[in-house]
DNA sequence: TTGCGTTATATAAATAAAAACATAACGAAT
DNA sequence: ATTCGTTATGTTTTTATTTATATAACGCAA
């Protein structure tokens, strides 16, 4: 095998009671629910069931003490769902991470000389 | 639900051409190989199967120029496996990356206020 | 030369995870 | 009242992953 390139990738999230709650693919898919206004739209975009990504959605707001997610059933379009003002807080928070995980990335990968 | 303790946590690892070839669990192997010289007494220890500690190291040892486990059957004890000095590299490049990985979600939970 | 414990490898069986399918509830619009 | 598209939920089927099982190769020691 000729001499490999290595990359540092690297991955943050929250949890609690070492339960997973909040990772890159929940804030994708609140990201997707905040555009479109439905979660069935977000979860084709992400290429997933929507009983998955209603399973997410469902268990954050379980998770969190105020729901990240509001949704109707019925109605003009057939229902829709919208991201909380909580939810925004906890995407921009997520972003403010990722960012910082990214220089981390950056500094450290001289820390490989594999 | 009561309001839960947020916990930060985060992974790193090495990847090539988008193949994930070492983290948190292949460095625990890789330590327990060391310290047992046995490949199947490390996978007893971490719970796993022998041909999946197997296939990782066969694994990591196809991704890597030089090869981080070095191993022969037969002979006193049955066989033995060692890691090898580039192994070792390996195993100390990433946990000073685990370090400062640590340093960095300890020094970014103030991020997260939910 | 037989037994032992391990490496090395393939295949089968069992589990777990994901996807697919089905169906009810809903309210606006027609 | 019927249609529509979505939310909400459970069940079934499929797929993927993991574990278990089996077997050969090997070299030392008895």
């Amino acid at each position: 095998m000729s001499k490999p390139v290595f990359k540092l990738n690297g991955r943050v999230w929250i949890e609690t009671n070492n339960e997973k709650i909040l990772g890159h693919g929940r804030v994708e898919l609140l990201e997707r629910i905040q555009a479109s206004g439905s979660i069935r739209q977000a979860a084709l975009q992400m290429k997933m069931s929507y009983k998955q990504a209603w399973d997410l959605v469902n268990h954050m707001n379980d998770m969190f003490e105020t729901p990240v997610v509001t949704s109707q059933r019925g109605g003009k379009g057939g229902g829709s769902a919208v991201v909380t003002g909580h939810g925004v807080k906890v995407i921009e928070q997520f972003h403010a991470l990722q960012k910082k995980l990214q220089e981390f990335l950056d500094d450290n990968l001289h820390l490989i000389q594999l």
